[in-house]
DNA sequence: TTTGGATATTATGTATACATTACGCAGCAA
DNA sequence: TTGCTGCGTAATGTATACATAATATCCAAA
């Protein structure tokens, strides 16, 4: 695939590339962006299941790039091919996201630690910190919406300044991975106050460049903040099973 | 690809799937597993480049398959694809595995810590109580080559006890990329004294059971064990640029 | 001799053709 | 009615054909 940017600036962009630049892109990439914007953003229903012609004729392209593209996805986890029944998109399981979470956390708590080492220049800070001045904005204001925005970007700012490509890669296929999960919780969240001051204190100790501060602040933010989260979705997806090891 | 297991058993397994069992297998598989055997054993040293039909001319198949691999490959980092140019075994660079081993030290702390949580059965236990006692014979015996095989084993063991699918799959892409590497410093290893010393207290703190002493402990492993690794490659590798984000 | 431009070559990206194989259904028997 | 066997169908996996685009070379001109 190209070699695009990992955790791109501003959300749209990592929900889908197009939409910012219309540059040209290839057929294989059309294609799996594409799919993906309709699967995070539930135009393509988890449990619908295409088969490879129907996805080529949706997107009006041949098999091949469309296969390419269908076979990234599952590799992220966002559709399950199983041989001669088609292409699924998979259900996120209470399971699944905490699966996810898991392994989100820990790069992200990583990428923080790192971003502490590396500290931050002067307008990495004040960028950072007017997102956080507008999150508790919107706090006040109740407008929970924006602020999950803003949250987001908050994260991916964040760790987008850690200096590692893989790091952020691979953060960003998990990102995907859970973003249907965010989606859902999102109006039942409760008053985010708990979180902006977390997100204060992890920007105090990565601008202080205190390594094991930062990373030890977030990852109690993150432990909190994941447990919070599969708190509010458990009753609203289903379990999935315990897999036998 | 085929729905594998993410972290098998045995070295020779992880390395190279077929060699175990002589299953039939598709052939864009067959091809992924051939090329990436060849890479990570050296046998396509890097800088080596081939063009798609070389590719399928060497593995005797078509160029589908073979580029489906290819492109798996290159999402692994394994090769870099560089249109019209060809496919080109990457050459890993002090950078490069300093990435690598940032991430894949993340995920196996966070590994370990989950299979504290889980706990130990008591033949998982032994197992890896085993494994610790021929490593430390063989540190008695000076045999490093067979530590080394068996360091792998016990990291690879405990990590697959966790009980998160997806943590194993990521922890194996990465364990890929930080191979020859790894290869590449045997020969030059002190004696693994501390490493043995360290093994124990990590199985001792996750057999009990104690989440964050399993942390804190497998943390501190890595970190010393990355560093020496880092050391011996100084200088045995190119250092490779900073990158600019 | 060097530079610029145009053309030819060729590797990839995409489309399509072909073969294989697994699944479901029907039909028969218990 | 249920279960088993065999065959037909159709979706995938693989091969190949074709179009596109980029590079390199060659020739000419300065």
């Amino acid at each position: 695939m190209k070699p695009e940017r990992a955790f791109r600036p501003n959300r749209a962009s990592r929900l889908h590339p197009t939409l910012s630049g219309v540059e040209r892109m290839a057929a294989r990439d059309r294609a799996y962006h594409d799919l993906r914007y309709r699967i995070l953003t539930g135009r393509l229903a988890p449990g619908t299941t295409l088969l490879e012609t129907e996805l080529a004729a949706l997107l009006s392209l041949s098999r091949t790039p469309v296969r390419e593209a269908a076979i990234k996805l599952a590799e992220e986890g966002l559709v399950s091919i199983r041989a001669r029944h088609g292409i699924t998109v998979r259900e996120l399981t209470l399971r699944d996201v905490a699966e996810i979470l898991d392994v989100f956390s820990a790069l992200e708590i990583r990428a923080v630690a790192l971003v502490a080492r590396r500290g931050l220049a002067r307008a990495e800070h004040d960028h950072l910190a007017g997102l956080l001045d507008r999150m508790e904005q919107s706090t006040e204001a109740g407008d929970i919406a924006r602020w999950s925005d803003m949250d987001d970007d908050f994260h991916a700012g964040m760790v987008s300044l850690c200096g590692n490509p893989r790091l952020l890669r691979t953060l960003g296929e998990y990102w995907g991975q859970q973003y249907r999960a965010r989606m859902l919780i999102l109006p039942l969240r409760p008053s985010p106050r708990q979180s902006d001051i977390e997100h204060r204190e992890i920007l105090a100790a990565v601008g202080a460049g205190n390594e094991d501060a930062a990373r030890r602040l977030h990852q109690r933010h993150r432990a909190r903040a994941d447990a919070q989260q599969l708190a509010l979705l458990t009753n609203r997806l289903p379990p999935g099973e315990a897999d036998e090891t």
